[in-house]
DNA sequence: CTCTCCCTT
């Protein structure tokens, strides 16, 4: 009998089950005689041809033979043995192959083949930049390979894991998630071979995989790696990924390049005669000389914005009403379908039939400035494999033709060179890698100027300062934070909500179709079920206010919480950053009349004049309230701003000596901040047996002098209590509130409630320009009282009396105010989540970098 | 008086 090797890679588990091997006829056994990562094309070729599955060892449906000859006409179908060849001699691989020539679908195949990666319980990972190319191809796949999706071939993006335990061996998923996953597994062990495709649209996910798989294969000699590119610029990718181990006196491993040919049709390309001024309106006129004198076939117009997409509907509407042109060919009829895109057609759409494409050259590009932490849109010329990208898109069915605004007669060959840029530049030098660097620094990797980059970002970027100090933002992201604070606001069901809804602002069409868009809603909910599970993991109570106006303004006060960086302040016309003092304009979708005096932001960016978007009013005095070492006005910078923040702290200065006991405590399993008592301020207040006079005596007072502007308090008993509230004032009690035009707001709950448990009583008394507000809720076992106080020199009195007279006392009412939260880090408590100058007390040296490391502020 | 495009805990 013939020793069969296969089997000697399975694991014991699995020599049990499934069919035997034993048997050393290969008209049983497709895969009889693989040797892993030594597999032969020839070899592949049988099995493929095989009656039976190889994976399932089932009967092939009928679709099966049909699809495997179409994949027999792929380019790269054809390269399959020299691919296994140097699959098998080489641990890291760098691929070129342009769209169309089936590389995603067969690539990850042919590994799969020849590593077996379910023989030894492991998985083929294939990364793409976009989820539904992940999802797509994941589909293809499975239907060549004959196996049903989320069995043996699978996907993993967020919100849906297609795969199944044990069964997946052959994975597509997004880069992002992979990246996710080495969070976890920092040896990505679950893996055999891991692909990187579309490695040339250098997104930031790939980039990091990049620098991390290449650590990770000189630990992991048995992990394999494709870098796939669609570019020729692959030699880049081929020597950054040529292991340099000089620390170990290992030689340079040269790392093959393999070049899959492309399947697409030729594209002619046509240059313009000479410079158009006014692009938008050259393009238009190419579309239609193409309509008028070129064969059947459709046009694809790039434009920057949907505002010039809608700028170039128009006027190529109004020529409808011109005379038809004339058929370039007897009997032909013109009529052709135009289609006017921005730069999604570039990569994330396939549109069929595009035969012709005008490509005016250029594109808008967010870019990140680090040192004034502004991201700008910008209108950009396109690099060249942009161009050609583009200009590929007129061959997908047939020979096409390609209008292009590149003129190389207009520029000596060296200034054509310099006035287009070879690369789009790698998304990690644009970006605000804020997240990523959190990320790394969770990973490990400490030391982030040092991290092994294909393209290193600046070191501002990868160091967050602020006037050189340096805000922990692992705990710190204004998003979290404002998350965990929520609950003390009652509103963190609300604040849920919206950081769902802010973390899907780029899907621009949210609100454009009967004003919701059904897409974005969707993955908002999915966002908030994800972040649910979260706050129930940290045991964050997730709660809400019934009254409208106290939720608003909760709302309000949460969102200031996190964001009291991105604050600015109206001057005139314009506003102006706190603390930058950059002059920006409220973004028109923000649609604020009138314009509030202080206003919070998600967004600074520059795109026809600096704007704020996605804004929302806050008041001054929360800012000193919950940011005071921020908005500490010793040391804040001078500026139109300070001078009405040191207003407002005169007329609260009085408010801070409130007590608090607000904790919010670093957890031991990895730095996530969690709620683990969270009690409002106590406001002291007389309890004792019933009786008159009482308030009198005993009662301890809070003090709220000088120029108190207004304060609200929420007062919460139990029912059967009675509460009195009472205004002082110079010592002396206030009577005859009605006199001084005060009134007692009662709900009609209060009094059908108050009716119906009859030991309720509440009594208000106060002065000029007092309001309070009694509202009975769940069913008069607690009294909310809410005074609103608007005077100087006042004194509260919050009084309760217990009715049910057993001689108890109750301990002390609860009065809910905003107070500052204190967060404990190695034992030590910073408040307002900023570190300030204190930094070197309790800086965390797994973040991996020192306040000296970089100094950036000028 | 306005919005390139993707990805994730």
């Amino acid at each position: 009998m013939v020793d069969n090797p296969y089997l000697a890679h399975l694991p014991p588990s699995r020599r049990g089950a499934g069919p035997s091997y034993s048997s050393s006829s290969s008209e049983k056994e497709p895969l009889f005689g693989f040797l892993p990562r030594k597999v032969k094309g020839e070899q592949v070729r049988k099995a493929m041809e095989h009656h039976l599955n190889p994976f399932t060892k089932l009967p092939h449906s009928a679709q099966y033979r049909n699809i495997l000859e179409a994949r027999y006409t792929l380019p790269v179908y054809s390269q399959m043995d020299e691919f296994l060849e140097i699959f098998s001699t080489n641990q890291t691989i760098v691929m070129v192959g342009e769209t169309g020539s089936g590389k995603t679908t067969q690539i990850p195949q042919f590994v799969t083949y020849s590593d077996l990666p379910h023989t030894k319980g492991k998985l083929v990972a294939c990364t793409q930049p976009r989820r539904v190319a992940a999802m797509s191809v994941a589909q293809r796949v499975a239907d060549e390979m004959d196996v049903q999706l989320g069995k043996q071939v699978g996907y993993s993006i967020r919100f849906e894991d297609m795969t199944e335990a044990d069964t997946t061996f052959l994975k597509y998923m997004t880069d992002g998630m992979l990246l996710r996953e080495a969070m976890n597994d920092k040896e990505l062990s679950r893996y055999s071979t891991i692909i990187l495709d579309e490695a040339h649209e250098r997104t930031v996910a790939t980039d990091i995989l990049m620098g991390l798989l290449k650590n990770i294969a000189r630990q992991r000699k048995d992990l394999k790696i494709i870098v796939i590119s669609a570019t020729l610029d692959v030699v880049k990718f081929q020597s950054y990924l040529s292991l340099h181990d000089s620390a170990a006196g290992g030689e340079p491993s040269p790392v093959p390049l393999f070049k899959v040919p492309d399947r697409t049709h030729p594209v002619e390309i046509f240059y313009t005669q000479e410079p158009e001024p006014d692009y938008v309106e050259a393009a238009i006129r190419t579309v239609l000389m193409i309509h008028c004198a070129e064969d059947p076939g459709d046009i694809l117009l790039f434009l920057t914005s949907e505002e010039e997409i809608e700028d170039a509907y128009p006027s190529s509407q109004q020529r409808i009403f011109d005379a038809a042109p004339k058929p370039s060919q007897e009997g032909y009829s013109p009529g052709r379908k135009v289609v006017v895109s921005t730069n999604i057609a570039e990569t994330s759409l396939t549109i069929d039939g595009i035969v012709y494409v005008v490509d005016p050259g250029f594109s808008k590009q967010m870019v990140y400035n680090p040192r004034i932490r502004v991201e700008s849109l910008l209108v950009s010329p396109i690099s060249k494999t942009s161009a050609q990208q583009r200009a590929g898109r007129a061959g997908r069915t047939r020979p096409g033709k390609c209008f292009s605004r590149h003129d190389r007669r207009l520029y000596t060959e060296k200034d054509f060179i310099s006035e287009l840029e070879e690369q789009t530049h790698p998304q990690i030098l644009l970006s605000n890698l804020a997240n990523a660097v959190l990320e790394l620094a969770k990973l490990g990797i400490k030391v982030l100027v040092r991290f092994d980059f294909l393209d290193a970002p600046a070191p501002e970027t990868l160091c967050v300062h602020w006037n050189s100090s340096i805000i922990l933002l692992h705990l710190m992201t204004k998003l979290a934070k404002m998350l965990i604070v929520s609950p003390y606001f009652k509103v963190s069901s609300e604040i849920l909500t919206i950081t769902a809804m802010l973390s899907n602002k780029h899907d621009r069409n949210w609100a454009s179709n009967n004003f919701l868009s059904a897409r974005a809603l969707a993955q908002a909910e999915n966002v908030r079920a994800q972040l649910l599970r979260t706050m129930e993991k940290y045991d964050i109570d997730v709660i809400s206010l019934e009254n409208e106006k106290k939720r608003n303004l909760g709302i309000r006060q949460a969102l200031a919480c996190g964001f009291f960086m991105h604050v600015a302040h109206k001057e005139g016309e314009n506003y102006l950053t706190v603390k930058d003092n950059q002059v920006v304009a409220l973004h028109p979708s923000c649609g604020l009349d009138p314009q509030p005096e202080w206003v919070l932001y998600n967004e600074f960016i520059l795109t026809k004049r600096p704007y704020i978007r996605t804004v929302t009013e806050v008041k001054p005095e929360w800012l000193l309230e919950y940011a005071p070492i921020y908005f500490d006005l010793a040391s804040f910078p001078e500026g139109e701003t300070k001078r009405p923040l040191q207003r407002v702290a005169c007329e609260r200065l009085s408010l801070l000596n409130f007590n608090f006991k607000g904790c919010i405590q670093n957890r031991q399993d990895g730095g996530s901040a969690a709620i683990t008592e969270l009690q409002p301020p106590v406001v002291e207040a007389q309890t004792g047996g019933t009786g008159e006079g009482q308030e009198e005596e005993g009662g301890e007072k809070e003090g709220l002098e000088e120029q108190v502007e207004a304060v609200e308090a929420e007062v919460v008993i139990e029912g059967g209590s009675k509460l009195t509230v009472e205004v002082v004032e110079g010592g002396e009690k206030v009577v005859g509130a009605e006199e001084k035009g005060v009134q007692m707001v009662e709900s009609e709950e209060v009094k059908g409630e108050a009716a119906a448990a009859e030991e309720v009583e509440v009594e208000v008394e106060a002065m000029e320009e007092v309001e309070a507000m009694a509202e009975v809720m769940e069913e008069a076992e607690v009294v909310e009282v809410e005074l609103m106080v608007r005077e100087e020199e006042v004194e509260l009195e919050v009084v309760i009396e217990d009715l049910d007279d057993e001689g108890k006392d109750k301990d002390k009412v609860e009065l809910d105010r905003p107070g500052v939260f204190g967060v404990t880090l190695s034992g030590r408590t910073i408040y307002d989540w900023e570190v300030g100058g204190e930094f070197a007390d309790y800086y965390d040296p797994s973040l991996g970098f020192t306040p000296s490391d970089y100094d950036v502020s000028d």
